[in-house]
DNA sequence: CTTGACATAGAACATATGTTCATTGTATAA
DNA sequence: TTATACAATGAACATATGTTCTATGTCAAG
């Protein structure tokens, strides 16, 4: 945590509002702003206590550049401190995903994603604009096991209709009206697909290729331990 | 999901050079920074393009506000477009541990990270401060597979010098001088300690209390398949 | 009481930055 | 060929914005 103990009150807060105001802008305030919200009437001032700030290492600024300031990491150094405002990839959370029983899911193209998980830029493949083609489902049951992937992991799906065998995959079965992640395969005879469980208690499911759409592979997947 | 098949080559690369530049600065550009970077000379081009992106709903700007741009969620309805700029947390990456044959790794404490590693706040234990607390580690082998943990994964460790049975910790071995991933077992005798591989095809680790210190515990995983 | 450091204040100034305007170029349809 | 819509260009302009300067106020130490 930033120490802050160090600061006057009115640099204080001058630092929460220049956070506050990245919230609700997304782009930094101007020196003229700060001081109206702060009730410092003159920019040298505000000027003067933003070096203080940058002396803190709590905040970075570029020279003659307009709104420029950036609030960096608790650690920061001052000159190659990482901000702690970053653009980041909100992906729609679309809900649950079966690695188990199948569930009722609709379409996804379907879905209007109310929620949405934050997912650093790190875990998206190379190309940021493919981060549109993502959304995230939380897994429910364990038959992907074998494939790493446990009950309550994040996947991160990339929408696509294909698949290579042995990828796992968002996997709609049409007359059935479920989805299910499996481990999809085409069999050699290119007339069955089989979706494969990862999970030796657990048996395949066999269906026609017309009976199935993928809608996705998964791409990452994130855990977190409580 | 936005559509960019609308958009002209250059717009596309304008819209491109906004996320890059956003990533890299912490602010957002300049429309003379745009059109320098994107081969633009004139600044009324640069607007004309702007006002395109905006009409398409990939961006919104302020009126004569400097470096107002931002840039909208992929749904982003102009008005309420979600700002993809918000708070995350970068984590120092302090490089790589064996879930395997134990690796020579200083103490984390005595290491300045060069190398950051992005989170969502979502990845985070409930108090967003408690991030100071965290490093992460890709893992080398798999010797913890069957805690479907896997080579190649990243591991979010909470530093903290004790664990229960079965954590997965971070364990370095003083007399050895080697820091190795596994699952943490005090034996019932109380004067002994199991580093257990979580995977059948290795032997654990039996060392004295003494001669260990635990460094961290895993807290989250992410993955990510190429 | 005096001195020095720190903070504040307003004004002036310089530059950064976005918008507007007149003109030209390109492509397509009539 | 002409007309129209769209895109591009450079210049000018207006405003936003950060920096500098001079002067004053406050407080603690000597």
């Amino acid at each position: 945590m930033p120490d802050l103990s160090k600061l006057s009150e009115r640099q204080r807060r001058m630092y929460d509002m220049i956070q506050e105001f990245l919230l609700e802008n997304s782009y930094p305030p101007s020196v003229r702003q700060i001081g109206e919200a702060v009730g410092i009437s003159s920019t040298s001032v505000v000027s003067y206590n933003l070096d203080k700030l940058e002396k803190e290492g709590l905040i970075a600024r570029d020279r003659d550049v307009s709104r420029s300031i950036r609030i960096l990491e608790q650690d920061g150094d001052g000159e190659n401190g990482r901000s702690r405002f970053q653009p980041v990839v909100n992906i729609p959370f679309l809900g649950v995903i079966a690695a188990g029983e199948p569930l009722l899911v609709p379409d996804p193209d379907m879905m209007d994603a109310e929620e949405y998980v934050t997912v650093s830029p790190d875990l998206l493949p190379s190309r940021a604009d493919a981060a549109r083609e993502l959304y995230a489902l939380r897994v429910k049951g364990d038959s992907m096991i074998d494939a790493l992937i446990d009950d309550g992991d994040l996947v991160i799906i990339r929408r696509q209709s294909t698949a290579n065998n042995g990828e796992t995959v968002v996997a709609w079965l049409k007359d059935e009206r479920e989805t299910t992640l499996k481990s999809f395969y085409l069999e050699s005879d290119r007339r069955r697909i089989r979706l494969q469980p990862r999970n030796p208690t657990m048996a395949p499911i066999y269906c026609e290729p017309a009976n199935l759409e993928i809608q996705g592979k998964v791409v990452g997947v994130v855990r977190r331990y409580d």
